[in-house]
DNA sequence: GAAACATATTGACATCTATCGATACGTTCG
DNA sequence: CGAACGTATCGATAGATGTCAATATGTTTC
């Protein structure tokens, strides 16, 4: 056991354990858990979150993952649509970096009790 | 900001944003969100937490959600596949109950970065 | 404006997944 | 043992999803 700060300024869902979730709270839930639930996907996030600057470039992400630039780009969009990534067009170049608030949003989301 | 109490003596996953996810940890960790990313499968969880002993017998489960009792089984099955919920026969009915554990260790491979 | 380059979108395809009716399995109780 | 009942599995199906080649879009530079 030990103590861990998290933010809880913008939770992005309704708690899973604090009152049983209506349909639409699940929907949801379910639409970020599903952003993430992919090997791919988590790849990208972890990758950039490594990152010297916790920013990476698109034309840097598709060489790690061994899948084409389509489908790279094509995880990068869902995972910005529903806001774990941010997105920023400096020239021709693609940079994205966690919204880790987001991201602990969603972890709150499923570990909240209602005891907090 | 607050202080939340999360248990790490059983971290089910490699920490997302410690380091690079391997091509391995990424698919055991996906497999996990997997099994949460499902409207259906979350209400089950919130059912059976927000239950008074913290836990649910199958026959309770089927009228909630609007499934067919085969469907509903179906992801019982799935969440109790990879241990976020545990499965107890008692006679001929089956119990449920969250590994509250289990959950807080994805969280925590989700949110917990390297400076923990 | 044209060429070069980075990224996004499109179209197609194979695979996975949620769902249900039907049926099998396992437990309890006459 | 046999009937009743709760749960799991099977088979089938519709829809979602990951993937890539090809192409379009958008930005910079000459």
């Amino acid at each position: 056991m030990f103590l861990m700060e998290i933010s809880l300024t913008a939770p992005c869902c309704t708690p899973l354990q604090a009152a049983p979730l209506s349909e639409a709270d699940a929907d949801e839930l379910a639409v970020m858990l599903k952003a993430l639930a992919d090997p791919v996907r988590l790849r990208l996030l972890s990758f950039i979150a490594a990152t010297k600057d916790g920013e990476a470039c698109a034309c840097d992400l598709t060489e790690p993952t061994g899948r084409s630039q389509a489908t790279v780009s094509h995880h990068l969009s869902q995972l910005t649509q529903v806001g774990i990534l941010e997105r920023e067009q400096r020239g021709k170049w693609a940079w994205f970096r966690l919204d880790r608030d987001r991201l602990a949003g969603i972890c709150a989301a499923v570990c909240a009790t209602s005891a907090d």
